[in-house]
DNA sequence: TATAATAATTAGACAGCGTTCAATTTTAAC
DNA sequence: GTTAAAATTGAACGCTGTCTAATTATTATA
């Protein structure tokens, strides 16, 4: 999956390169798609290890190491990156039991920055559409859209607007976080 | 496509359903990505008049006209807006000569509706980030990752940020975008 | 109109895919 | 050592994208 990204992924191929037959595959995830989001689920916690190590060694501007590592790990993983979002199963394949433990504790470390930055602020929402803001600059990143279309600074651009929606919900003064 | 969505398409389909054989569709599109692109630029034209129609009976607020538009073009096709994303052919897969055009033209239509709201900033590079804002909210409304997390209202988080994006990019105060 | 040249179309062949399942091998328990 | 249970296998099925030789249809020319 690292290597050739959802799309050329195949059961058969993990199979052969685990030195299991594709009956075994089966028997122990049931189909392609259980597979895929057990792939997912690891690539979840991956992400979450590399955003704490990110934040540890944070200076005082904690919402920029964070945007930064969202993009690191995009970019140095993008096809585990891009398997998570290009995937999408019916909607009754029931999920590896730490899948949403660990997208929620990925959203955790978002929330408690936010929290953090914000404090009057309805942290849970914003660190959503947040998140949705970068993804969004990720995707067209990683996908080849900013490129298209000459954007030269896709984190550069992230953070301006998730600085931008800091300051409107700042608690006190509506114009910026530092007096 | 625009019923069962990329995952489910395929070329050979296409030719029963166009009563033509598999070869001639290879002969026409030269291959799967080719015959995908070419629905995809065909859905960049259908998306931009979409937008135009909702633009030309908006009211003054043609920002909220602008995020509407986008939502509901991409909740009333879904599958055909996904597959935009979706598909990732191989970077030397040459574009149909209507691809770029149209999807400069639709980024056109953004662009020219920013230029107007915040005459004094770059509006190109300011288009290009909104709509990436606007983007990752619409991905995660219809990928389902906002239900995941508990938003109920994408279209309005979206404007949100948009609104607070224009106000902090706005020529002479930086508090609103109304005296 | 008859013929030659060009274009369009076809369907079979190939390798690979996800999925299933009866048969087999390995492991564990007694 | 024998039996019960678990794990593993690979062939079979229908599907996919892709290629290509053969065929048909169309057009241009004599």
């Amino acid at each position: 999956m690292a290597e050739g990204g959802f799309a050329a992924f195949s059961a058969r191929e993990v199979a052969k390169r685990i030195g299991y037959s594709i009956g075994t595959i089966y028997n122990v995830f049931g189909s392609l798609d259980r597979l895929v989001l057990a792939i997912n689920s690891r690539t979840f916690g991956l992400w979450a290890d590399a955003m704490r190590d990110h934040l540890a060694v944070a200076g005082e501007d904690r919402i920029a190491a964070l945007v930064d590592a969202y993009f690191d790990f995009a970019e140095g993983h993008p096809h585990l990156w891009m398997a998570i979002y290009d995937h999408r199963p019916p909607a009754e394949t029931p999920l590896p039991e730490d899948y949403l433990p660990r997208r929620a504790a990925l959203l955790g470390l978002v929330e408690s920055e936010i929290a953090r930055a914000v404090p009057g602020a309805d942290a849970a929402a914003l660190a959503r559409s947040l998140v949705a803001t970068v993804h969004g600059h990720c995707a067209f990143a990683l996908g080849g859209t900013f490129a298209l279309l000459g954007e030269r600074d896709p984190r550069g651009a992230a953070l301006a607007r998730v600085r931008e929606t800091l300051s409107a919900n700042a608690p006190r003064a509506s114009g910026g976080d530092r007096p």
